[in-house]
DNA sequence: ATATCCCGCCACCTG
DNA sequence: CAGGTGGCGGGATAT
């Protein structure tokens, strides 16, 4: 699927706005002011994005605060910096030429004469005239919500000053803004659900600003997991991919988790009458914090319109009422909006095979997690809500950093990296885990289920598909799983199926084996060797595979190996010289404070059994097994995959990668092949990388390498800096980026990795989800690692049995992560409201939302005002 | 035709 | 009861 980035608020701004209009009189005219004044606005960029937050905050202090709307004047007398000069004179020209470039856009399949051209541009200024015309009355476009939305942004600062509350009057906003109140409330009930804005009084809010907004996303981004959310669009991915297979039993799985977790998150707050399910998703309030949290979770940060209706309608969304969804959607249009205008999101499209589906991509900050941990430290002492802004004075710099960071990071690739890397920060250590612990029992299995089920569907594919290679085309068809290694038959390696062996970890695990027996013809067809066995790597898993392990040891190796390091070295004294030189080099890399995980070789935990290990490692991976291995882009069964790229791909990596002359093994440094699970769909392209390569190995020394070949997933590479071809001395990029390697670094050593990198589908990564799920929601993971880890292990989460998120969590180099600080911070969203209402006056229960809301919203501004 | 989503009716609530 | 809220979906407009 690809993904086209549409631009919504960016034509409405580039309407062309024809001033004067009788008709629309003040209203349109207030508007034409707003606009212009939003052209100007430096956080406006070329690209006329709406409102970037990141933006906001850097120029809050010009902003005046309570500004009153209007500006009567154009604004762009004076413009403030380079970018408003710009935007002045692009919207200068930007009505007429806009609306010309347009046309010609819809005639650009006629240009093809010079004659023709001409004429289309006669057409299309007459048609510009027209419309000129017919503009004088606002378009549709003019009084789009979004644009409203930005209009009333614009009138508050960003980052507010704590001490000034500022008062929104939604009539004189209404007013100001020239439109009906209604339309204020659609508004403010989405800022409200971000927190951006309190309700104070009947017909007053306050501005909070948006200094909360990493708290929120983070507690958002925390309830979405726990609601298993992930698990759900997963799911309707893999519907949509035309498996129905067992989507419902997933599905019902979900919804079930989702019924029975108390709806205790933000939810709650805003909407305290948890029973009445029905009505909860209702309001636009909540309707907005689930899309967000749909966001969140999401791997890919692309949600399809669809698929968050179908969510968002909840377990009743059966046959409902098509009705039921197209309200829904207009809901979410209407959210979106207001979400576009925040910045947050971006209206993109996703096509599959069923053509182009309405999406939007996130493009808020992704790495708040980090933030709000800062925060949350820091505003840990101070609990309540007010003094969370005051606390927030502090953060948001570092947020700010962090946001400008991500915003330089225009391209969706290194997005999706960011936000990779963050939630691999987040993950093991991370804070979040522990909250999503508390279900993770019942979730847990259920995820099992899932993935077994998923596993099932993805052996019974693979199988289909080595035979009937689905056409590439449909890169969305791609299964979940990310390559299926043929396992050499007489091959030392051995891989045990650990999966079966721990229970609760078959989710986690994410190799398995399918035996020879079950598909030796098409395997060959792949390139597999008859009764060769195969391993079926999940996208999500990390692996490193040992050779020759005793096949008792085997998967106790194998974990060992496996297993990412968290900060800690220490974890094992009698860790090989090798491992440790490596972890120096690596921290190095991994330095940056986000620094994605630091993949340690575990395996040296225990010297012996690891060099022996080595040794018979070390054996298998010559360079023609390697190579094989690499070459075989057959290997890559994973139907999603593009064919062309990953021909492409797989070329590139051969000859890149694999020093193939040179390749000797290097007793000191076992030659381990770190599985990389594709994310988000990319590609399906898995890398397999050598664990070497994480070491600060000269590049020389890497080229000596014998390196299998690497199959990174642009995901992925952001977590690993130490990703680099062995041809390319990359380690440079790698270890200085700070933002964690970017993938646009990685790709310029190899242009391959960018290329799939690029393409985020919004494929569901079922497995994906399910195993990071269960991994999150499960405690059990980390008790249970043991089996996976070998029990060498400090930490249960280093069990290489983590997925990629989870060793990406590990960022310091100290182990001790502040786990214990997330479950701290939760304060904003649960806090008080819901508590509150219930508790005091919950005069009634009303099923209703609106009681209850009207409740919450009495509670919420006696808090306020007691503040 | 489909995607968007504006508009405003009107039910519910609160004061 | 008046006014505040906001669910909802018809139907206009944009693609």
């Amino acid at each position: 699927m690809e993904v086209t980035t549409c631009l919504t608020l960016k034509d409405l701004i580039s309407t062309k706005k024809p001033k004067s209009d009788p008709v629309t009189d003040g209203r349109s005219a207030y508007k034409e002011n707003m606009f212009d004044r939003f052209k100007i606005s430096p956080r406006l960029p070329l690209r006329s994005e709406p409102i970037d937050l990141s933006k906001h905050k850097s120029f809050t202090p010009e902003r005046i605060p309570v500004t009153p709307v209007k500006v009567a004047e154009r604004p762009q007398a004076d413009p403030w910096t380079p970018t408003a000069n710009l935007k002045m004179l692009i919207s200068a020209a930007s009505p007429e030429i806009r609306d010309r470039e347009k046309k010609k856009e819809l005639f650009r399949p006629i240009e093809n004469n010079g004659i023709e051209k001409t004429d289309t541009d006669l057409q299309l200024m007459d048609c510009v005239d027209d419309i000129d015309d017919l503009e004088k009355r606002p378009s549709r476009k003019q009084k789009s919500l979004g644009l409203l939305c930005q209009k009333f942004l614009a009138r508050y600062p960003s980052y507010p000053i704590s001490t000034e509350k500022m008062t929104i009057s939604l009539d004189e906003a209404a007013s100001s803004l020239g439109v009906e109140r209604r339309r204020i409330y659609d508004i403010v009930n989405v800022l409200e659900s971000l927190h951006l804005v309190g309700r104070v009084a009947k017909n007053q809010y306050c501005w909070h600003g948006q200094h909360n907004l990493n708290e929120t996303l983070s507690d958002l981004q925390r309830v979405g997991e726990k609601q298993n959310y992930r698990a759900q669009i997963a799911c309707f991915h893999f519907k949509d991919m035309g498996m129905e297979y067992k989507c419902d039993e997933q599905k019902k799985g979900c919804n079930m988790d989702q019924q029975n977790t108390p709806f205790i998150e933000l939810s709650e707050a805003d909407c305290p009458s948890v029973s009445s399910s029905s009505r909860k998703d209702k309001s636009l309030r909540i309707m907005s914090q689930k899309f967000v949290m749909l966001f969140l979770v999401s791997t890919t940060k692309i949600i399809s319109l669809e698929i968050a209706a179908k969510i968002l309608i909840e377990e009743s969304q059966d046959a409902a009422d098509h009705s039921k969804f197209k309200t829904k959607v207009r809901r979410l249009y209407d959210i979106a909006n207001v979400l576009t205008s925040l910045g947050l999101i971006k209206k993109v499209h996703v096509t599959d095979e069923r053509g182009r589906k309405p999406a939007f991509k996130w493009i808020g900050p992704a790495d708040f997690s980090a933030g709000v941990d800062q925060k949350m430290e820091v505003t840990t002492t101070t609990p309540s809500p007010d003094s969370k802004k005051e606390a927030c004075s502090l953060s948001p710099a570092s947020d700010r950093v962090k946001q400008r960071l991500f915003r330089h990071s225009s391209f969706n690739v290194v997005q999706s990296f960011t936000n990779v890397k963050r939630k691999v920060c987040s993950q093991p250590c991370s804070p979040q885990k522990p909250q999503g612990v508390e279900s993770s029992d019942s979730y847990a299995s259920k995820m099992a289920h899932l993935a077994t089920i998923y596993k099932q569907k993805t052996e019974e594919d693979s199988k289909h598909i080595s035979s009937t290679s689905r056409n590439g085309s449909t890169g969305n068809a791609a299964l979940p799983f990310s390559v299926v290694v043929p396992v050499p038959v007489k091959s030392d390696y051995c891989v045990q199926p650990v999966v079966h062996e721990v229970p609760h970890k078959t989710i986690h695990e994410p190799l398995s084996i399918v035996p020879p027996s079950q598909s030796h013809e098409e395997c060959t067809n792949h390139g597999f060797v008859p009764n060769q066995p195969y391993m079926y790597l999940p996208s999500n898993s990390v692996i490193m595979l040992c050779g020759n392990l005793s096949e008792g040891k085997a998967s106790e190796q194998l974990a060992k190996s496996l297993h990412l390091v968290p900060g800690s070295d220490s974890p094992t004294s009698e860790e090989s010289n090798t491992s440790k030189q490596e972890r120096p080099t690596k921290r190095q890399h991994t330095g940056k404070d986000d620094a994605p995980l630091s993949l340690v070789l575990p395996k040296k935990s225990r010297l012996h059994d690891t060099q022996s290990l080595w040794k018979t490692v070390c054996k298998p991976t010559t360079p023609e097994q390697l190579h094989h291995v690499s070459s075989g882009k057959e290997y890559n069964t994973e139907p999603g995959t593009k064919p062309n790229n990953l021909g492409e791909h797989t070329e590139q990596v051969g000859s890149t990668l694999l020093p193939s002359d040179h390749v000797h093994v290097q007793p000191a440094v076992p030659p381990q092949f770190l599985y990389v699970p594709t994310t988000a769909g990319l590609n399906g392209f898995n890398f397999l990388v050598h664990a070497n390569h994480s070491v600060g190995l000269s590049p020389s020394q890497l080229a000596s390498l014998n390196v299998p070949y690497v199959m990174v997933p642009s995901s992925a590479l952001t977590a690993f800096p130490f990703i680099c071809s062995p041809a390319v001395p990359s380690g440079a990029n790698c270890s200085s980026s700070n933002g964690g390697m970017n993938f646009s670094q990685a790709g310029t050593s190899s242009p391959t990795h960018l290329t799939i990198g690029a393409s985020q589908m919004a494929a569901p990564q079922l497995f994906e989800a399910a195993v990071d799920q269960a991994k999150n929601s499960s405690p059990l993971s980390t008790s249970t690692g043991s089996g996976m880890c070998g029990g060498s292990k400090a930490d249960s989460h280093d069990c290489l049995s983590q997925s990629v998120h989870n060793a990406k969590l590990h960022k310091s180099p100290t182990p001790s992560t502040p786990k214990s600080i997330r479950p701290i911070h939760k304060d904003a969203f649960f806090k008080t409201p819901g508590s509150l209402d219930v508790s005091s006056s919950r005069k009634r229960q009303r099923t209703q939302t609106r009681t209850s809301s009207s409740a919450q919203r009495k509670l919420d501004i006696d808090s306020s005002v007691v503040n």
